[in-house]
DNA sequence: TTAGCCTCTTTTTTT
DNA sequence: AAGAGGCTAA
């Protein structure tokens, strides 16, 4: 019986999804060979042919976007039902639903709260501060970060608070006896550092578990505890599969073991050594070398054919990567013709690059005659910050672009509000969530009565929800007044929520049940006044999303899971184990173009692939700690295309606030000095033949002649000012500014005051959008920041390098802008023009400032 | 004591 | 962007 799951596959791929479930097998899967079909296949089959009942397959993958995908897939392939009865998901969210079943095996209880990034980093800055002065007086700076990121380190090591301190006791009396030099006092003030974080780690263990929570690392090592010390919780899984293993850590692959072994060694992982790139989060490529060690019946099946891109794309991507010395050597190839040479272009400054980027999307789409939409060219970036520049000329070409994982929505103020009072009602405990919102509306109650608050609760041994509550029913003695008249309003919502909660209120009901009971529209509008309209539709957005959730869960209604969990658990679980929301807002509405971090962008694909900065200090990062890592990143972030692939690098570059000169990216210089074929250095010409290839590849009809003509018509009638890639790119001959390219006719002069700095960019972008009809810009040069704090001379925008030459005004330049009728951009005001990004990727142009009038 | 305003800083990558 | 920290007015 050949079944249909089998037909699309090639020889290696039908080995993979066919090869015996009990013998141990590593799928090395080259990028775009089809692994994931690989993996949804093997599914299919182990269920199909061999029997194995879906709900004991345990499904791993490294995102939920990956996991949702896969569930897709899985779908068409055995259905809803089968597919709704796997375990799939994160290792964060697997270990999560077993945790909230089996809670108190492991000390815990089953309503615990996940402490995402951003509170466990909020809870150790308060547990720094009296420490603060001692490290000081030694002339040490510790930030929070720093020290999550090494509780987190210890975490992984498995490492408990205690483990450290008695670690540290035995160096500390070896080094005494030993001390001298200065060897000995660098040692020392590491010495310092190290107990300094052992008694933080040990202090935040503590607020945790005291306020009924886990972090991130927790459900995984909680997770791993509760299968290896009850191995029977372990015993429904006769199957284990693991997608992007190279990125696995420690204990997931503890995690993975201890299933695998209990499940008869029936392991699939699926991997890439050249894509492993998150080493800085402690994953561990070597866990490839370990599972063979660990389970020597272990076998590997290649996956060496690419279906994705063209053969010069590929050879481009595999040059890049087999720069590094270390790798195992593992070929790909592709049967799709060479197609068009990837091009390595040049600019004078960050904002050309960011132009001709929007210029060139432009001039492909149109002379691909509209086979190629907006949604089929990516910009893959190294960090997030170098999206500002290219958002905003794509928006000045009025190319529409959607950021991905971005600043996510989930950490979002308005969102995080919510959620936290949610949080709250779930589970009372949780501490972060009430220092959050207990003044949000402002109730009166500052930073005096919440440590006064939290003071008390600690001494009578309560939480401060219980202590609040307490005070409210008037049976805490030596209370303030003016603390009794504010604390009820905090209270009641709290009680009245937590009473519908119980009588089985929906997450959307307790949504709209709480914006309303705490007035949250209005005191969006009072507290965010410039903004407030984007934030409401994140509040909506959110309420969207919990009526997605509450689908699933009614339809696993009669499941085991039901009884453990309610349904505003798991609206908050989805909703801090969820990066972003990776919903598709309708089908068409979805054509943009895609911003993304080239970490994001692992395991997707785009017809079109642009990488700007690549520059020595973004690749690899100017404070990486493995440059190997950076390359392979550039490799992941090249073998994302499929047609055609442009990397982008400048001669000068604003870097958090600073222009500096940057260099071409070693890691393409090497491979350019080698062979200087790889890469062009003008952008495709995209003649007839490069279009046959282009819609070949793509399995797209080719467009017809008349379609292009007119394409490229319209095109060139409305694109001005391209900047052509320069051939030498330190050139300085090159001088192309967009804003003032764009100049136009006059009109009235106006005061142009601002509060902050602001782009001169932006507010060229203000012209012909804003209320206002025209801003003649004279004497500015395209990205020159204002500066703060001046009222400007009518028409002349002044420049000064820095702001200190600037003499500020009192009162501050808010009040002046009121005074002189106008203000034009400022961050906290909501620059005029600037896009505004709303959840769930969707964006909108704002001007936000209602004080924002034309000149008179 | 708190709200409100302003300014500065910081911003790699993510579950 | 959003938090931290400084300031003033209420």
């Amino acid at each position: 019986m050949d079944a249909s799951y089998l037909g699309a596959l090639n020889a290696a791929q039908k080995k993979a999804v066919q090869h015996l479930p009990q013998i141990p097998l590593q799928i090395l899967a080259g990028p775009g060979s089809g692994k994931t079909r690989v993996l949804t296949s093997r599914i299919a089959h182990l269920i199909l042919h061999h029997h194995i009942p879906p709900t004991a397959i345990c499904a791993v993958t490294f995102t939920n976007k990956a996991s949702n995908e896969m569930r897709e897939r899985l779908t068409k392939l055995i259905g809803t039902e089968r597919t709704r009865a796997l375990k799939l998901g994160t290792f964060h969210a697997i270990c999560a639903l077993f945790l909230r079943k089996h809670a108190s095996v492991v000390g815990l209880s089953n309503n615990f709260s996940v402490c995402d990034a951003d509170e466990s980093k909020k809870l150790i800055s308060r547990l720094l501060k009296p420490y603060q002065t001692f490290l000081e007086a030694r002339d040490i700076t510790l930030k929070e970060a720093t020290v999550f990121s090494m509780i987190s380190k210890h975490k992984y090591k498995g490492n408990t608070a205690a483990d450290v301190i008695a670690e540290l006791r035995i160096t500390k009396s070896k080094s005494d006896k030993e001390n001298t030099g200065v060897q000995h006092k660098s040692r020392h003030i590491t010495g310092e550092i190290n107990s300094v974080v052992a008694e933080i780690y040990r202090e935040y263990e503590r607020s945790l578990r005291k306020s009924n929570s886990l972090d991130f690392d927790d459900l995984l090592l909680f997770g791993l505890r509760l299968f290896v010390d009850h191995r029977a919780l372990a015993g429904w899984c006769r199957h284990v599969l693991v997608d992007e293993f190279q990125d696995t850590n420690s204990i997931q692959y503890e995690l993975m073991k201890t299933l695998a072994v209990s499940a008869d060694q029936c392991l699939t992982v699926v991997g890439d050594p050249d894509q492993s790139i998150y080493g800085w989060r402690s994953a561990d490529v070597t866990n490839l070398a370990k599972m063979k060690k660990d389970f020597p019946s272990t076998e590997s099946i290649l996956l060496e054919e690419n279906y994705r891109s063209t053969a010069s794309i590929l050879k481009a991507s595999l040059s890049i990567v087999s720069q590094d010395k270390a790798r195992l050597p593992k070929s790909l190839h592709t049967s799709h013709p060479s197609g068009c040479t990837p091009s390595l272009v040049s600019f004078a400054t960050d904002q050309d690059e960011a132009v001709f980027i929007a210029h060139e999307i432009r001039r492909t789409a149109a002379n691909m005659g509209g086979i190629l939409k907006w949604k089929d060219f990516a910009v893959l970036l190294r960090f997030n910050a170098l999206s500002r520049v290219i958002e905003s000329a794509l928006q000045k070409s009025g190319i529409p672009c959607r950021i991905l994982g971005g600043h996510r929505f989930f950490e979002r103020m308005e969102i995080k509000d919510l959620l936290a009072y949610l949080q709250l009602v779930d589970n009372p405990q949780f501490t972060p969530a009430f220092s959050r919102v207990i003044n949000v509306p402002a109730r009166g109650i500052g930073a005096k009565t919440i440590t006064e608050l939290e003071l008390r609760a600690q001494k009578t041994n309560k939480t401060p929800l219980e202590l609040v509550e307490l005070i409210l029913e008037g049976r805490v003695p030596d209370i303030k007044p003016p603390i009794k008249r504010k604390i009820p309003s905090f209270v009641r919502a709290i009680q009245t929520l937590r009473d519908s909660a119980l009588d089985g209120s929906s997450p959307v009901d307790l949504i709209r049940r709480l914006v309303d009971l705490i007035g949250y529209e209005q005191h969006l509008k009072q507290a965010q006044p410039q903004d407030w309209e984007s934030r409401w539709e994140n509040v909506q957005e959110l309420i969207t999303f919990a009526s997605e959730v509450e689908g699933d869960i009614i339809e696993m209604d009669d499941s085991e899971e039901t009884r453990s969990t309610t349904p505003l658990r798991m609206f908050l679980q989805a909703s801090m184990l969820s990066s972003e929301g990776d919903q598709s807002n309708g089908e068409d509405s979805n054509d943009k173009v895609t911003i993304s971090t080239c970490h994001a962008a692992k395991g997707l694909e785009w017809p079109v692939v642009i990488v700007p900065s690549v520059e020595h200090g973004t690749f690899p990062f100017y404070r990486c700690d493995d440059v190997e890592e950076e390359r392979r990143l550039l490799y992941v972030a090249c073998t994302r295309a499929q047609c055609l692939l442009y990397l982008s690098h400048c001669g000068k570059r604003m870097v958090a606030g600073e222009t500096k000169s940057v260099e071409l990216s070693g890691f393409i210089s090497s491979v350019h000095q080698q062979d200087m074929t790889i890469f062009s250095d003008r952008a495709p010409e995209l003649l007839p033949a490069d279009r046959a290839v282009i819609s070949r590849v793509l399995g797209r009809p080719e467009p017809k002649h008349v379609e292009v003509a007119k394409h490229i018509a319209e095109y060139n009638r409305t694109a001005r000012h391209r900047p052509e890639p320069l051939s030498n790119p330190q050139s300085s001959a090159y001088n192309w500014h967009p804003s003032l390219g764009a100049r136009s006719a006059p009109g009235p002069s106006l005061n142009i005051i601002t509060s902050s700095r602001v782009m001169l960019d932006n507010v060229g972008v203000a012209r012909g959008t804003a209320p206002c009809p025209e801003v003649p810009i004279v004497s500015a040069k395209a990205g020159t920041r204002l500066l703060p704090t001046k009222v400007h001379q009518p028409g002349v925008i002044h420049t000064t390098p820095t702001a200190t030459h600037i003499p500020q005004t009192r009162p501050g330049p808010k009040a002046a802008a009121r005074s002189s009728g106008l203000v034009i951009g400022s961050s906290s005001e909501g620059t005029v023009g600037v896009k505004r990004r709303l959840g769930m990727g969707r964006s909108h142009v704002g001007y936000a400032n209602k004080k924002f009038r034309p000149p008179t």
